[in-house]
RNA sequence: UGGGGCGUAGCUCAGAUGGUUAGAGUGCUUGCUUGACAUGCAAGAGGUCGCCGGUUCAAUUCCGGCCGUCCCAACCA
């Protein structure tokens, strides 16, 4: 006791310490308890190509609070960490790398790609979570998980089995995305739309008989060689008798028909299109319906194919540039207008995608859809803030098949066996021996691997053991908090719904709390390219990670945006520093012996009123975390520990700790200090748990002491009412001697006319403490000369202050704030006086009014009397 | 084109099932080395809560429209 501690607080050596000290004690670990209620998040697995970036530090901020305050609580609380194998991203990354050593994929071949990625993973997969450590993150790492570990890998192929068996996988040559830099398929979600100028050129495609032409539009002219019909609309004047009439394709001198679709908008461009059924959505739509060939053009990595021998190996921006030049100079080319629209890209490589036929697997959704809406309709599962139901429900409405396989080696294998004999497909866990169909043994697994996100749809169940029946698994799940972005819904989020119900016949989570994103200072989204991030590292490096947290905790409202404004930062920072020297103020006045617990019968009006607020507290920050207004729960107690703690209990307890008077006031400092750091705790671990160890304690750690609840003693309801009035008289004398710029250390008599005198005279103490005054004196009727006066709405005030109060001055400044309180009064009055007011008005508010016209009547009456002084 | 968010103090943002003197941080002004903290203390200035209507006794808060801004989705080749 009576520790010395630092003036300013050290956040570095603190949170390296107090971490490895957690650890030790096992607190974050979750340990099956039947007699407790399991709480339970499963954290969005980072991926293990990634850094800790702001994003990572503002989720998993909001996880560690709501898991630490359920901790605390008392329930069994489990927050289960991993990593995402990433399987774009990573092989990416491995192929790069590769690249600078003049190898490619296909030169070492799939096994030693393989282990070239699992090296990778092993020396770079746990730096992201050593960075979360760092944030102060309290998940249990005895339970984390990579989801191409044994048990996910497991999980993976049993869910891909199953599907195929319910018919609900199927492979099929189908319309997908194609990154042309990536090379391989990606899902619909995985495609970002961004307006780029383009260029929109107008053609002429000759009739086959000689008669004319047709004038159609197109951005793309390259695909012109995949054209196998142009499509108009069939009520289209213009064009009705052309239908059926063969054209003569530009430079490739193919016979296309025209054809009738009502997919044609006649108001567009020409009203004809070019149809390429193997290179757009729409058109091979279109080709199915008018039964089209469907010619390829395009190869894998964007050139164009070995057919077209002038343009074979071109890529299609260069093609394109060929073939316009082509068209012009053969007459083709009519017009070139500009031309904005939107060009789908990678959302990985920012590589615009190429549309392309081509042979898949993809997972039936309409199926799978109908349940998980359903359950969010049903309320099993919220949206915190609610309004992200409807992003979720759109998703779902309008969900295509979802294509999951990828041309990728670096992910879950898909465990399907072709045979070379009869071609059957067999689905199964491990290679058959032979083909069950056939019985040769000629079997090959198909290459290709899943999208990364099938096996994070599975995550919550995954990563508890399942398919085995686990204990875990029957503790745990349904888990109860996922925390994400909102740029997360359709990846993830959705699809651990339909996963969740589908395999374990229960929604995976009661609760998504949505969060923003975290945009620098200027509202940018924070990106590699601009150069603009925050590296959440150096930001505790220089402040600490309670400082981070609580400025991305503080002023966060669920689904919002965030700017980051590191000024923020050091605001939260100084927060810290000011609970530090409030500890340190406080423990520099423990005697070497614990104080013992306060003897209510001797709390003194300024402890009831702590007590009281502090009550209040811990009703409100519960509430709040309950509710998931993070925000405004750090609000709160912002609030409480600076201007009420601080500025004003510990400034009065000042009165007593220098008196011999000082056991009950020791006591309530221990005690409103050593609880408010409790409910801060989830918060600002750091911090609450050095200053908690250094006060007196009972238990191991603050993280694992039981959270506050409201207490009944602790509710002087009355009594801090009564205190208040010594407030507001404290800080209008200040307000007073400051106006009139009396210098803090010249004190003066202060007498006060109130009908709180008992009040008054208990407090009078405080009154000298807080307003400068060498005597407080309740007195009965004013004849006191030359004083200044000040009326609050509990007291007349007089100071006299001899030749500094200046007459003239005086009646002015009365005279204002007489005019202010009979507008107010007006305003009231006029409220009373309406009978639509009295008769349809709650009683309660109508009270509330009238007793602020008395308090203003009274105030007006008390300056009246004053004026007529002067 | 459809859906949604945002628009509150110079700046960054909270907030209210409709009734408050509309808040915080930061910045600004003034004064303070008041025995925890100048990463501090006290006092102060600063807002027609985007615009127009509607509902209501009462709207900054609810509803509708508009303007500005951002996002998501769809898309016309």
């Amino acid at each position: 006791m009576a520790k010395e501690l630092a003036k300013t607080y050290d956040p570095k050596e603190v949170e390296e310490r107090t971490y490895a000290f957690w650890e030790q004690g096992n607190y974050f670990h979750a340990e099956i308890d039947p007699k407790k209620k399991p709480y339970t998040i499963v954290m969005p697995p980072p991926n293990i190509t990634g850094q800790l970036h702001m994003g990572h530090a503002l989720d998993n901020t909001l996880q560690d609070i709501l898991i630490r305050f359920r901790r605390m609580q008392g329930y069994c609380t489990l927050w289960l960490p991993g990593t995402d194998h990433a399987s774009i991203a990573t092989e990416a990354k491995i192929v790069e790398a590769m690249a600078k050593e003049g190898l490619t994929k296909e030169s070492i071949g799939r096994e030693e790609f393989l282990k070239r990625a699992w090296d990778w993973k092993k020396q770079y997969g746990g730096r992201i979570t050593s960075q979360l450590r760092k944030m102060g993150s309290s998940c249990d790492w005895q339970r984390e998980r990579f989801t191409m570990d044994e048990g996910c890998s497991k999980a993976v192929k049993e869910v891909f089995i199953n599907l195929y068996q319910k018919g609900l996988i199927y492979r099929g040559e189908r319309m997908i995305n194609w990154c042309p830099h990536c090379l391989t398929s990606i899902s619909d979600a995985e495609v970002e739309y961004e307006e780029q100028q383009g260029k929109f050129w107008h053609l002429k495609y000759p009739f086959k008989d000689g008669s004319g032409y047709i004038e159609l539009a197109t951005t793309r002219p390259e695909t012109l060689l995949g054209d196998t019909a142009v499509a108009v609309h069939p009520d289209d004047e213009r064009y009705k008798n052309m239908i059926g009439k063969m054209l003569i394709l530009p430079l490739v001198g193919r016979e296309i028909p025209i054809v009738a679709d009502t997919y044609v908008d006649p108001e567009f461009g020409t009203g004809a299109v070019k149809i390429t059924p193997a290179h757009d959505p729409n058109d091979f739509e279109v080709g199915l319906r008018h039964d089209l060939p469907v010619i390829t053009v395009l190869t894998e990595d964007a050139k164009i194919t070995q057919d077209y021998e002038k343009y074979a190996g071109m890529d299609r921006y260069e093609a394109r540039r060929a073939i316009v030049a082509d068209l012009e100079a053969g007459g083709y080319l009519l017009e070139t207008e500009d031309h904005t629209h939107n060009v789908g890209t990678c959302y990985r490589c920012g590589t615009t995608v190429e549309p392309r036929v081509s042979k898949q697997w993809f997972v039936k959704m309409k199926p799978l859809a109908g349940p998980a809406i359903e359950a969010v309709k049903s309320g099993q599962t919220k949206f915190v803030p609610e309004r992200f139901e409807k992003i979720y429900f759109h998703w779902l409405e309008n969900i295509r098949d979802w294509c999951i396989s990828r041309q990728l080696w670096w992910g879950h294998r898909i465990p399907a066996y072709y045979c070379a004999d009869c071609g059957e497909i067999t689905v199964a866990v491990d290679q058959p021996e032979s083909c069950p169909h056939c019985g040769c043994k000629q079997l090959t697994q198909d290459p290709d691997t899943l999208d990364t996100w099938f096996s994070s749809a599975l995550w919550p169940f995954s990563t508890l053991g399942w398919p085995d029946k686990t204990e875990d698994l029957a503790y745990f799940y349904p888990t109860n908090t996922l925390v994400t972005g909102y740029d997360i819904i359709p990846f993830w989020v959705m699809r651990m719904m339909f996963s969740g119900i589908e395999q374990m016949g229960q929604v995976p989570f009661d609760t998504v709390l949505i969060h923003g994103l975290v945009r620098d200072a200027q509202g940018r989204k924070m990106s590699k390219s601009l150069g603009n991030g925050v590296d959440p590292l150096e930001e505790i490096e220089k402040y600490g990670a309670d400082a981070l947290r609580f400025t991305l905790a503080t002023g966060n409202s669920p689904g919002n945006d965030m700017r980051y404004i590191p000024e923020r930062v050091e605001a939260s920072r100084n927060f810290a520093n000011k609970i530090w020297n409030a500890a340190r103020f406080i423990l520099m006045n423990l005697s070497e012996d614990e104080p013992a617990p306060y003897v209510p019968e001797n709390l003194l009006p300024p402890d009831k009123w702590i007590l009281s607020k502090f009550n209040s507290l811990v009703e409100d920050v519960t509430d709040h975390l309950e509710k998931f207004e993070l925000g405004l729960a750090v609000q709160k107690l912002y609030d409480f520990i600076w201007d009420i703690f601080c500025d004003w209990y510990i400034e009065i307890a000042k009165i007593r700790l220098y008196s011999d008077d000082k056991e009950t006031v020791k006591a309530v400092l221990v005690f409103v200090m050593s609880n408010t750091l409790k409910l801060l705790h989830p918060f600002m671990p750091f911090i609450t748990e050095e200053i908690w160890q250094s006060l007196p304690h009972t238990g191991e750690s603050i993280m694992i002491s039981d959270w506050c609840r409201p207490d009944e003693t602790l509710r002087f309801t009355e009594e801090a009412k009564e205190f208040e009035r010594i407030m507001g008289a404290v800080r209008a004398i200040r307000n007073r001697r400051a106006e009139m710029n009396v210098a803090p250390g010249k004190k003066a008599a202060v007498f006060i006319e109130t009908a709180w005198a008992d009040t008054f005279r208990d407090n009078s103490a405080v009154i000298e403490k807080l307003a400068s005054a060498s005597s407080v004196e309740i007195i009965d009727h004013n004849d006191i000369e030359n004083a200044v006066s000040i009326v609050t709405d509990d007291a007349k005030i007089f100071i006299p202050l001899g030749e500094l109060v200046d007459m003239e001055a005086e009646r002015k400044r009365l005279t204002k704030e007489r005019e202010a309180a009979q507008k107010q009064l007006a305003q009231t009055e006029g409220k009373l006086n309406n009978q639509g007011f009295l008769s349809k008005a709650p009683q309660a508010v109508i009270d509330q009014q009238k007793e602020k016209a008395d308090t203003l009547r009274e105030k007006l009456a008390l300056l009246d009397e004053q004026l007529a002084k002067l």
